[in-house]
DNA sequence: ACTCTGCCAAGAGGA
């Protein structure tokens, strides 16, 4: 423990006691309380801590070259549960025949094809192994749901003695044992969810439900709720099962209760072996609780605690912790599925900190692993990961959302952050097949805008215990009216439970994870991740063909017309394109037709017969680029979630395309079928469709990420895997990836892949000829940041500006005070101008957790204002500010004033668009130096540079001179302004 | 000192 830790006291017995001692035998102490390890990770790490840790870090889908490689036996094993826990809902006797079909209707469904093909396996197949099973559970439901005593149900019972039922006292030893008959009277949930930050743990129970417990001897019986552990694999009994049916018997006891009061329930769990037919009950001991929650605290810990200041001796400030230490086992770790990223690890973390040394045996296999990599690509792994996980802490640290149980439901609501009071309003079960349900709660204080359709959420009871009991998307929602769909069942709860509904959170950060495991996978042995670290850390030089003679003479002439289409110097960025072997990067400056560039470039390599992968960090930058795809007709598919898609590519999603699919082998023939696909960077890293074996790697022949220089370096290198050769599309002299770790941007965390690849000349093409601002925004931008390097692309684009036909009319209407200022903004002529409010007192002020500037909101406004009145359309306005809590200033400002709507909106999210006019408030003004507390967002010159290109016609832009020539970038534009009569 | 997006999960079984 270090101080500062966050720590949860749990006593044994619910008392009004404080508990004062923690060991063995009495209470628990949980460790990082919030940090929620699954039941599952805690039963792993008993034979191995470090893989435990390893694979809640690295969620590793390897470039699937060996068929092997994924079990399908697992695939068995989900279904037959699946088949299990519907047959269990049937009333029983439940007939061969009847599981059967549900045995079929598992098999055929879709939800499973993705997973057969990754394992090269059919439905066919599949059946006769789970055929296998459904004697078991039809047996199993004979002797457990009708529930006469047999010798089947017979369970050797067994009980903490602390616990033990008055009738067997006195009792000794610490643990009681009887046969009883058990019957399961009544089913209470299937996939019970469970998130519990009492102690630390979370997970998933097989099934709850009611059971009742006849004594054989006694005739005595107990009806009590019980979690039952279902296992389909061999009979092994092991420490790791029991651990598992222990946590979900703390849930049970945990969540099984009204208004604090237990329900009657007995301090055990079952564990169901089908195979044999082996029911068995392990009881809850004090002991095994205290053991297991240790176990739990190491996980924790190593979780939670990353990052550690490095020697001095190292030029890096910070670096990764050491991992748990490796268990030696040579049998046991040559098969772990972890092997490759312990050996990664260790190689560069733990052996330089001297915790620890793997027996020699190990340190051999584990030398095989990592014996291709160069120091300079441990380095690079080394490097990425520690700010990868300063990046977490730090986003940890920010996002107290994420703790929205210490809160009740009440306060969530009081808030606005939840809505509350819920009622069941019964369930609709739309589709036959394995339905997602629809549950219907009925609201009386309900807020319509508080969730929109698609949103994903949280559905929770009002017990403390009952945490994010289902996560679901709203289907539709009114007042009195909430809709969502969900793979979870409710109506095992009672009737009266009131439920709340919070916005969804994601407990395990992707963005850690795919980035680990994107290193991981560039680390790896493979021809494709060995040339990328040639080319990334080692920095070859790109290779280029000399000549454009493997075009298709067929496509010739369509080609040549479409680069016809284009100016120079997006034809010469497909030429390069279309010659490289290695990577291009195309600069996109400011309205220099990235966008029209990337979508000639598709439809080219489309006819050069490539496959091409489209890709970016968000969805509206994936879809921005498919929604003009579709104009031209272009054929493509799109992966991802359907809610985050925009509507028009919606009848491109692999959702939709496969809706009716028969088959694995119908999947596989619509991913084949298209030569086009678009998804964003992470659901690389996660889909099923870069995993599936036995394709011909990588699957595409060019791979373009566009907005690439704002995205993380570890994120982007996931589609990369997948292609030959790639493009990034950017322009690094605007926005870098958001960093929001102060010590990982200091390592350098910001720095984006295309950022990194631009020393290589050969392989940039800079689009600088721009259909955007006219000429003095134009210089401006020029002198700032392009060192004059932008075009405009044509003289109408030069001496374009905005047009206001009643601007005569305004001129006579203008108030006498201020006149000539105001009239020279508005003015059409005026195509830049620095509204400098130094000499008034236009001071920014504080509000949570932001700056606003109240005097530079008015004038901003009344510009607009203006602006609109001499015949501006509004929808040509755009205002922007660095800072996000300006924006609400001034809609309040502009929306008591004027109801018209013009786009307002930060910096940061106006890249990549434009309007005619941009009136741009600085906001930062103070009386005195702003010296230390300058803050950071006005220092970026990338950010200024965004900001000032984003207007066609007229730029304006609000600020106090005196605070802003305390910035570097600033003085910069104060300075070209001043020279130029600007100001 | 204030910029913000992405993802379904926990377990499925065998060494």
């Amino acid at each position: 423990l270090d101080s500062g830790d966050i720590i949860n006291l749990v006593p044994n017995q619910e008392s009004a006691e404080p508990c004062t001692v923690i060991d063995g035998k009495t209470n628990l102490l949980v460790h990082h309380p919030d940090t929620l390890i699954s039941g599952t990770t805690v039963s792993n790490s008993l034979g191995c801590l470090r893989r435990a840790v390893l694979s809640e870090r690295f969620k590793n889908t390897e470039i699937a070259t060996d068929p092997n490689n994924v079990s399908s036996v697992m695939l068995v094993g989900t279904i037959v549960h699946y088949i299990f826990q519907t047959a269990i809902k049937l009333k029983p006797p439940v007939a061969k025949e009847i599981l059967l079909n549900v045995a079929k209707d598992a098999v055929y469904s879709r939800k499973y094809f993705a997973d057969m093909l990754a394992m090269n396996t059919d439905p066919k197949a599949v059946l006769t192994q789970v055929e296998n099973y459904l004697p078991q559970i039809e047996s199993w439901i004979k002797d457990f749901r009708v529930g006469k005593p047999c010798a089947g149900n017979t369970v050797n019972f067994q009980l903490p003695t602390s616990a033990a039922p008055n009738r067997f006292k006195p009792v000794r030893g610490s643990t009681l044992r009887y046969d009883a008959n058990v019957a399961l009277t009544e089913v209470k949930d299937i996939e019970e969810n469970v998130w519990s930050p009492r102690y630390g743990l979370k997970g998933k129970i097989d099934l709850t439900g009611n059971f009742k417990i006849t004594d054989k001897k006694t005739r005595t019986t107990e009806n009590t709720v019980l979690p039952l552990e279902l296992k389909t694999g061999k009979d092994s009994h092991s420490m790791e099962h029991h651990v598992q049916v222990i946590i979900y018997t703390m849930f049970c006891n945990e969540r099984r209760n009204k208004h604090g009061v237990p329900l009657i329930s007995l301090p055990a769990g079952l564990l169901l072996y089908l195979k044999n037919l082996k029911t068995s009950c392990v009881p809850l001991k004090p002991v095994d609780s205290s053991g297991l929650m240790m176990l739990r605290n190491k996980v924790a810990h190593s979780i939670t605690k990353t990052i550690m200041k490095s020697n001095a001796n190292s030029f890096e400030e910070f670096s990764t912790q050491s991992f748990p230490p490796t268990i030696d086992n040579d049998r046991t770790c040559r098969n772990c599925s972890q092997l490759r990223n312990c050996a990664l690890v260790y190689k560069t973390v733990d052996e330089s900190q001297g915790r620890y040394r793997p027996s020699s045996e190990l340190f051999i296999m584990m030398s095989q692993l990592f014996s291709h990599l160069t120091d300079a690509d441990l380095a690079y792994f080394r490097h990425w990961m520690t700010c990868t996980f300063l990046e977490e802490q730090a986003a940890n640290k920010k996002d107290k959302q994420k703790r929205f149980w210490l809160k009740t439901p009440q306060e969530r609501f009081d808030e606005g952050k939840c809505i509350t009071g819920l009622k069941l309003g019964g369930s609709s079960v739309p589709k036959p097949e394995l339905a997602d349900i629809f549950f219907n709660f009925r609201s009386d204080n309900g807020k319509e805008n508080m969730f929109k359709v698609g949103d994903l959420v949280l559905v929770n009871g009002n017990e403390p215990s009952h945490i994010a009991i289902a996560t679901g998307t709203i289907h539709s929602i009114n007042k009195s009216f909430i809709s969502i769909i969900t793979d979870r069942d409710f109506s095992g709860y009672d009737s009266d439970m009131i439920y709340s509904i919070d916005n969804h959170i994601w407990l395990g950060a992707i963005s850690t994870q795919s980035s680990l495991s994107n290193l991981s996978l560039l680390m790896s042995n493979e021809t494709q991740c060995n040339k990328l670290r040639h080319l990334i850390i080692m920095h070859r030089d790109p290779f280029f063909a000399k000549n454009l003679d493997f075009i298709p003479r067929s496509s010739k002439n369509e080609i040549a017309q479409m680069l016809r289409g284009l100016n120079k110097t997006q034809r010469q960025a497909i030429k390069r394109v279309l010659i490289s072997k290695d990577y291009t990067l195309v600069v996109g400056m400011p309205g220099s037709g990235k966008t029209t560039t990337i979508v000639a470039m598709i439809r080219i390599l489309l006819l050069c017969g490539l496959r091409v992968l489209v890709t970016s960090y968000t969805h509206s930058a994936v879809d921005n680029l498919l929604l003009k795809l579709i104009k031209y007709k272009t054929r493509f598919l799109r992966l991802g979630r359907p809610n985050q898609v925009h509507p028009n590519v919606l009848p491109y999603t692999e959702a939709v395309l496969s809706q009716n699919l028969k088959s694995p082998t119908e999947l596989q023939k619509l991913y084949d079928e298209y030569r086009v696909v678009g998804c964003t960077c992470l659901s690389v890293t996660s889909h099923i469709f870069f995993a599936i074996p036995g394709q011909n790697r990588p699957i595409f022949d060019v791979c373009i990420v566009d907005e690439a220089s704002q995205i993380a370096q570890p994120a982007c290198l996931a589609p990369l895997f997948h292609s030959e050769r790639f493009v990034l599309v950017g322009d690094h002299l605007q926005l870098p990836p958001l960093v929001v770790s102060q010590e990982a941007k200091k390592m350098g965390a910001d720095e984006s892949l295309f950022r990194r690849l631009t020393s290589h000349k050969p392989a940039l093409c800079e689009l600088t000829l721009q259909y955007r601002m006219n000429k003095e925004i134009m210089a401006l931008s020029n002198h700032v940041t392009y060192e004059g390097r932008l075009e405009c692309a044509h003289p109408t684009v030069a001496e374009a500006t905005v047009k206001l036909d009643n601007y005569d009319l305004v001129k006579s209407m203008l108030p006498d005070t201020d006149i000539e200022w105001l009239l020279r903004t508005i003015d059409p002529k005026t195509s830049v101008i620095f509204l400098d409010t130094s000499k008034r007192e236009a001071y920014e002020s504080e509000v949570e957790h932001g700056i606003q500037n109240m005097y530079e909101a008015t004038i901003v406004t009344t510009i607009a204002q203006w602006l609109i009145k001499a015949g501006c359309s509004p929808s040509k306005i755009g205002i922007i500010a660095p800072f996000r809590k300006q924006l609400r200033a001034i809609e309040e400002k502009y929306l008591t004033e004027n109801t018209t709507l013009v786009e307002i909106n930060t910096v940061d999210k106006y890249q990549g668009r434009d309007k005619s006019v941009i009136l741009l408030s600085f906001v930062r003004s103070k009386k005195e130096p702003l010296a230390e507390k300058k803050g950071e967002l006005l220092n970026d010159w990338r950010r200024l540079n965004v900001g000032i290109t984003r207007a066609k016609h007229k730029l304006v832009m609000v600020g106090c001179t005196r605070s802003l020539l305390e910035y570097e970038p600033c003085k910069k534009i104060i300075e070209y302004v001043q020279s130029n009569s600007l100001l």
